[in-house]
DNA sequence: CGGCGTCCACTTTTT
DNA sequence: GTGGACGCCG
C-alpha cells in the first residue's frame, strides 16, 4: 500500500507526505504538484499511520478545491470517507460556530451576509447615524471594518485615528449590533468570531485542539491574519500543522492576506522541517523561463530553482491588438487554429483577464464565431437581481429578523410599503429594541405603534404571509415552499413588469427556474442549511470541468488551475498593473504576482495581447503595452505569427526588448527608468501592425439600402470595420463594413 | 406612495 | 454604457 500511496512522488514530496509529526512548510512553486502532495499525505496519514479521518482537517482556498481534494483522497484510498474535514476556513468556522452557538452572540441558525448585503447593511447604518453615504462611501468604510475585523479587532476595542477612523469606529459598532441583531455574520465575523472564541473559551479551544490532530492547509501565502491565528492555536498542542504555499503567488493582498505568514510561520515553529517543491511537471521550459523573467523583478523574495524536464518549447506569443473586439478576434484565431494543427479540444483553452469587466468583449466573440466557451465568475448566478430577490424571501423565512432581506423584498413585488412606512417601521422597532421579526409580531398582534392604520395593516399581512411560509418550511419541501412563493406574490407578473424587453424577463424567469431546480435537487435540505450552502459559493465554485467549452476567468480565479493553452489579455498600463496599484510598491508587486501566477497556468502555448485602445465607461482610450511585457527576454518571444507582420517590425521589436533586457534598471521608479520604458513602449507600438483595412478614403461602394457611396474614412472594429459613407442620396453614414460591396478600386 | 427622469459612479481582484 | 440613488411631481 505504501508503495502506492508514494509511488512516483520525488524524493522532497515523498518526504513532505511522510513527514508526519511536527509542524512543516512546503515552499510549493507553481506546478510542482503540491495538491498531490496534500491528497496523498492524507491519505497516508490514514492507511499508513491510521489517524482517524476525523482528526485530520484540510483547509482549502475555496470550495471547489475542497470537493476536488476529497475526491481525490477517496479515489487513493478507495472508499467514502466519514469525519474527514476538508473546506475553506469559512465553511469550517461557519460550521463550528453553529455547533458551539451557545457560546457566541449569535444562534445557531444565523446567516451569513455576502458583500452586497453588507453594502445594504452599511449603508442602512449610515443613514441612522446621519452620515452623508456619498462622503463616506459604504465600500470604502467597509474596508476598514473588514480590516479590523482580520485583525481580530472587534467594535469596542477599536482605536480611532483621525475624524475618519471616529466615524469608521461609529459605524462599526453601529453595523456590528445590527448584525448581531439580524442573527447574521459576514464573511469576516466567521474568522473573527471563532478565533476569538478560541482564545478566550478554554473549554471549546481544548475541545477543538484535541479534536483536530492534524491540520492541512493549502495556499497558506493567501491567509490573514485571523486565519494565521487560527492555525496557530487549532494546531496545539501536539504542533501537527502542515502548511503549503508559495509567496510568488499570493495575490489576495486587498483581502487583508499576508505572505508574511510564510515568514512568521517559520519563526513561530522555529523546529519545522521546511520543504522545497522546485520540479515543474506542467510547463514548458520557455512558459517557466517568461513567468521567472517577470517575477524575479520583486524584491524581498526567496529565490527558487524552479526547473522542468520538458525543455524549449513554443516560444511566448505577443500580439497588439487594435481594439479589444480585435484582440477578442486574435484568440478565436489562434485557438481555432491550434484546434486543428494541435488537435486541441476546447477545454484546453483558456482566456484570462485582470478585471471581470474585460470578459464582456471576449465573450461576444466567442458568441459571433460559435466556439463553446463559459465564464468563471463576473455577474454570478447568486448576484442576479430576481435569483437575489427569492432568495431573500427565502432567508426571510428562515429568519424573520434578517433586516437586510426585510428592507429588501418588504415591498418587492409593490405591496403598498413605501419608504416613509419603512422607515418609520424600523426606527419604532429600534425605539422598542426589537429585532425586524419581534416588532413585525407586535405589529400583528395590534400592540400599539405611530404608524397609520393603513401601514400596519400591510405589515401584517406580510407578517402573516411570512407565518404561512414558515409552517410550509417546516413541513420540510424546499422547492415546494418557493413555488408557493412565486405564485403568492405575483413573482413572475413582476419579473416582466421590471423588465425592459420580452426576452430579459424569460431570462429572468429562467434564472428562477434553475434556482427551483437547484431547490429540488435536494427538496429535503433543512433551508437554514441550503441557505448556507448559496452563501458560501464563490464563482469559482461553479466551473465545471466535464464540458467540453473554453474556460474564460480573471487572473484571481485562476488559481490553482492549468490549461495547454493561455491567453492572457489586456497587457496595458493601467490595467494590468492595474491603475489603482500604481502608486503602491507592495501593491505593484501584487500585480506581477498576479501576472506570475497566469503565466504559470499555461501548460505548453501562452499568449499575450494588449489592444492599441479599449473601450473604458463607454468612451474609447489609447492603451500602451503593460511595463511588465518589456521583462520578458526577446529569446522568449515570437512575435512574427503573433501578429507582427512585417520581418522588420518584427526585428525591430525583438531590438528593442532586447536592448531593454541588456539594460535593466535596477530603481524601478527613476526618471530615467521611465524615460527608457516610455521609449520602448513608444516603438513597440509605433512599429507593431494595425489590421490592414479594406475600405480607404475615395473608394467606390454600394449599399442595399442607401445605394452607392464614396468612403470618406474607415477603423477596424473587431475582425470588421466601421467606415464613414457619403452617399449620393442619404448623405453621410457610420456603418460596418461588412454591409458594403465595393464596387471598384 | 410610486413613477419617472436625471445624475453619478462604477471597474480591481473574492471567501 | 449601465444600474442604482435621489428628487420632483402626479
Amino acid at each position: 500500500m505504501a508503495v502506492v500511496l508514494l509511488d512516483g512522488l520525488n524524493e522532497q514530496q515523498r518526504e513532505a507526505v511522510t513527514a508526519v509529526e511536527g509542524p512543516v512548510l512546503v515552499l510549493a512553486g507553481p506546478g510542482s504538484g503540491k495538491t498531490r502532495v496534500l491528497t496523498h499525505r492524507i491519505a497516508y496519514l490514514i492507511r499508513e499511520i491510521g489517524v482517524y479521518p476525523g482528526g485530520i482537517v484540510a483547509v482549502t482556498f475555496t470550495n471547489k478545491a475542497a470537493g476536488e481534494m476529497r475526491a481525490r483522497v477517496e479515489g487513493l484510498l478507495g472508499g467514502r470517507l466519514s469525519g474527514l474535514q476538508i473546506g475553506t476556513f469559512h465553511a469550517i468556522c461557519a460550521r463550528l460556530l453553529r455547533r458551539e452557538a451557545q457560546f457566541t452572540h449569535h444562534r445557531a441558525d444565523y446567516l451569513i451576509y455576502d458583500t452586497d448585503d453588507q453594502v445594504a447593511l452599511i449603508t442602512q447604518t449610515l443613514n441612522e447615524l446621519n452620515l452623508d453615504t456619498k462622503k463616506y462611501r459604504p465600500r470604502q468604510i467597509l474596508d476598514r471594518i473588514s480590516g479590523a475585523k482580520n485583525e481580530l479587532i472587534p467594535p469596542e476595542q477599536y482605536q480611532a485615528t483621525g475624524y475618519m477612523g471616529e466615524i469608521v469606529r461609529r459605524a462599526y459598532e453601529r453595523y456590528q449590533e445590527l448584525l448581531v441583531a439580524s442573527n447574521a455574520r459576514d464573511f469576516d465575523d466567521l474568522l473573527m468570531d471563532t478565533a476569538i472564541l478560541m482564545r478566550e473559551n478554554d473549554e471549546v479551544r481544548e475541545k477543538y485542539q484535541r479534536f483536530f490532530e492534524y491540520l492541512l492547509v493549502d495556499e497558506f501565502q493567501d491567509t490573514n491574519m485571523a486565519q494565521y491565528e487560527l492555525v496557530k492555536i487549532l494546531a496545539k498542542p501536539q504542533d501537527n500543522v502542515f502548511v503549503v504555499g508559495d509567496e510568488d503567488q499570493a495575490i489576495y493582498g486587498f483581502r487583508g492576506a499576508d505572505y508574511r505568514n510564510v515568514l512568521q510561520f517559520r519563526r513561530d515553529f522555529p523546529h519545522a522541517k521546511v520543504i522545497l517543491l522546485e520540479q515543474n511537471y506542467r510547463s514548458t521550459q520557455i512558459v517557466l523561463d517568461a513567468a521567472r523573467a517577470v517575477i524575479d523583478k520583486n524584491s524581498h523574495r526567496t529565490p527558487k530553482a524552479l526547473f522542468t524536464d520538458q525543455i524549449g518549447g513554443t516560444p511566448v506569443s505577443v500580439f497588439e491588438a487594435y481594439s479589444e473586439a480585435d484582440e477578442a478576434e486574435y484568440i478565436i484565431e489562434r485557438l481555432t487554429e491550434l484546434r486543428k494543427k494541435e488537435r486541441l479540444e476546447y477545454r484546453d483553452f483558456a482566456v484570462m483577464y485582470r478585471t471581470n469587466a474585460q470578459s464582456r468583449a471576449l465573450e461576444e466573440a466567442f458568441v459571433r464565431n460559435n466556439v463553446p466557451y463559459r465564464l468563471v465568475g463576473g455577474v454570478g448566478f447568486y448576484k442576479r437581481r430576481e435569483v437575489r430577490d427569492l432568495l431573500a424571501y427565502l432567508r426571510l423565512v428562515n429568519n424573520p429578523d434578517d433586516a437586510v432581506s426585510f428592507s429588501r423584498i418588504v415591498n418587492v413585488p409593490k405591496r403598498g410599503i413605501g419608504k416613509k412606512t419603512v422607515e418609520d417601521f424600523q426606527r419604532w422597532a429600534l425605539k422598542q429594541r426589537y429585532s425586524t421579526g419581534q416588532a413585525l409580531e407586535a405589529l400583528a398582534k395590534g400592540e400599539v405603534c405611530p404608524l397609520n392604520a393603513g401601514a400596519v395593516k400591510k405589515l401584517a399581512d406580510f407578517y402573516a404571509l411570512l407565518v404561512e411560509w414558515q409552517t410550509l418550511a417546516s413541513a420540510g419541501n424546499l422547492a415546494a415552499l418557493a413555488e408557493d412563493i412565486i405564485v403568492k406574490i405575483g413573482y413572475m407578473l413582476h419579473l416582466h413588469e421590471i423588465s425592459d424587453r420580452p426576452e430579459e424577463a424569460i431570462e429572468r424567469q429562467e434564472n428562477i427556474n434553475e434556482l427551483l431546480a437547484l431547490l429540488a435537487k435536494e427538496p429535503e435540505k433543512p433551508l437554514g442549511e441550503f441557505l448556507e450552502d448559496v452563501s458560501l459559493v464563490a464563482d469559482v465554485d461553479t466551473l465545471a470541468t466535464d464540458e467540453n467549452t473554453a474556460t474564460l476567468l480573471t487572473l484571481h480565479a485562476a488559481k490553482g488551475l492549468e490549461f495547454p493553452v493561455v491567453f492572457i489579455t489586456g497587457l496595458e498600463d493601467g490595467l494590468l498593473p492595474h491603475l489603482r496599484s500604481m502608486d503602491e510598491p507592495e501593491d505593484m508587486a501584487e500585480e506581477r504576482r498576479l501576472l506570475y501566477v497566469g503565466l504559470t497556468r499555461a501548460k505548453t502555448h501562452l499568449f499575450l495581447t494588449y489592444a492599441f485602445r479599449r473601450m473604458t465607461y463607454g468612451d474609447s482610450s489609447p492603451g500602451i503595452a503593460s511595463r511588465f511585457l518589456a521583462d520578458i527576454p526577446a529569446r522568449l518571444l515570437q512575435g512574427a505569427s503573433a501578429g507582427l507582420s512585417s520581418r522588420r517590425d518584427y526585428q525591430t521589436y525583438q531590438e528593442t526588448i532586447r536592448w531593454q533586457d541588456e539594460t535593466a534598471w535596477d530603481d524601478e521608479t527613476s526618471p530615467e527608468a521611465d524615460e527608457a520604458r516610455a521609449r520602448i513602449r513608444g516603438q513597440i507600438q509605433r512599429f507593431s501592425t494595425r489590421p490592414p483595412l479594406r475600405f480607404i478614403a475615395g473608394l467606390r461602394v454600394y449599399h442595399n439600402r442607401f445605394g452607392e457611396g464614396v468612403v470618406i474614412e474607415s477603423r477596424p472594429i473587431g475582425g470588421d470595420e466601421e467606415v464613414t459613407v457619403s452617399f449620393k442620396a442619404h448623405g453621410i453614414k457610420r456603418l460596418t463594413g461588412s454591409f458594403l460591396a465595393i464596387l471598384e478600386e
